[in-house]
DNA sequence: ATCATATCGATAATTGTTTATCGATTAAGC
DNA sequence: GCTTAATCGATAAACAATTATCGATATGAT
């Protein structure tokens, strides 16, 4: 009925595998290997074959039944899939310890990330550069958004500060955040939030040592 | 048959909540707010109610019909079950920008967590200190790790260093791998691996600008 | 004291994700 | 050329997690 030709829906559990297999499949020698199976890179992640073939299936990369995947035109389609390539801007909230690591950090680009600018409210590190950045008074944040379109926001402002720069985000028309603060943020429907939650990890690590985790 | 006096299993999704729960009791006046409930904290952190109370049921906190739970207790409660507190100590490898970033955070004892020393293979850091950490080569971790009974390991080395770092680790008896390398580590069955990749939080957070992600 | 209401606690239904199964297909060996 | 074996692709089953429903209970109002 309404079913235009819309790309399949994809699960995130999905989208998140996407990565590791591309760089599983460029870390092989493709003067070697010229063609790849299923089973082959489910051993090598320690995953289940299968899931690895419906994760591939849902990218349409067709794959020969007795030999596998072609490597070169799955790393192509994967890497087109995600839109490497075409480079999203991206604001930073709070360059602190962690936010300058951030900066500095030079692979983003090979994700299709590209950090412009940071901002802070501490008038010390104000109009300094770190990693090449420049970093700008918060006040500053909106107009800059809004004049050169930047729809990725990063947050790495303390956790009591996390949600009120998220609103000044959103109404600068910020479409996803990337949030490291240890909270979880209110936002309208249509916005993204992809919380990078190291207090949750390390929940499930402490825990772990502890051995009282299910199974 | 087998069950004796167990803790309740608890799955990890629940325990990666539990701390968010923690940081929003903990921003509450305990003065003004005696009494929370869970529609309350559902509605502040945008959950659902009831699985609000599932999660807090398995930490057992009983809350009282009509009222709620009793603020102080439940702080105390979460706080005994994620142990925190009792810091376990940590070793980190790969002392590059989020190394750096990481070893300088001072939040991490506020979740039960140390990390001691870094370790890396560049000569020109060797020997230097990072928020106030010894920086050692990475030789020199075995030996550290057993001595000093640690048993968690960090991981920020770039991806095709990562798995073996990662067996080192294992071998020096780390219990639980705390991986911001974009690969999957392979590890044996009783090792916990908690991953912070960052590659696929991005491609989610890319992929939603485009519009394509289910639902 | 009784009633209405908000919340807990448990159970059931729904949804989503992973694993298992089965037939179809194709390359290699005989 | 035919058989064998390994893999893809799709479907079905199992499992896990979230959401919805319902009764019980305690608080505050009448």
């Amino acid at each position: 009925m309404t079913a235009k030709k819309e790309s399949p829906p994809i699960s995130v559990q999905t989208l998140r595998r996407l990565p590791l297999y591309l760089n599983h499949l460029k870390s092989l020698d493709s003067e070697k290997i010229k063609i790849i199976s299923c089973p082959a890179i489910a051993k090598a992640l320690n995953l289940n074959e299968v899931l690895v073939r419906k994760d591939l299936a849902s990218i349409k990369s067709g794959g020969r039944p007795r030999t596998g995947y072609l490597l070169e035109k799955l790393i192509t389609d994967l890497e087109m899939y995600l839109g490497y390539g075409n480079v999203d801007e991206a604001v930073l909230a709070g360059v602190g310890h962690l936010g300058r690591a951030l900066l500095s950090y030079k692979g983003f680009e090979t994700y299709g990330l590209n950090i412009v600018v940071g901002f802070d409210t501490d008038d010390k590190i104000i109009g300094t550069e770190v990693g090449g950045k420049k970093v700008l008074p918060l006040e500053k944040l909106t107009g800059l958004c809004k004049r050169m379109h930047v729809n990725i926001g990063i947050i790495t402002v303390p956790p009591d500060k996390a949600q009120a720069v998220c609103d000044l985000m959103v109404s600068a028309g910020i479409q996803a955040i990337w949030n490291f603060a240890p909270v979880k943020l209110v936002v309208p429907d249509d916005i993204l939030v992809q919380n990078e939650n190291m207090a949750s990890s390390l929940a499930v690590l402490s825990k772990h040592l502890k051995k009282k985790i299910k199974k």
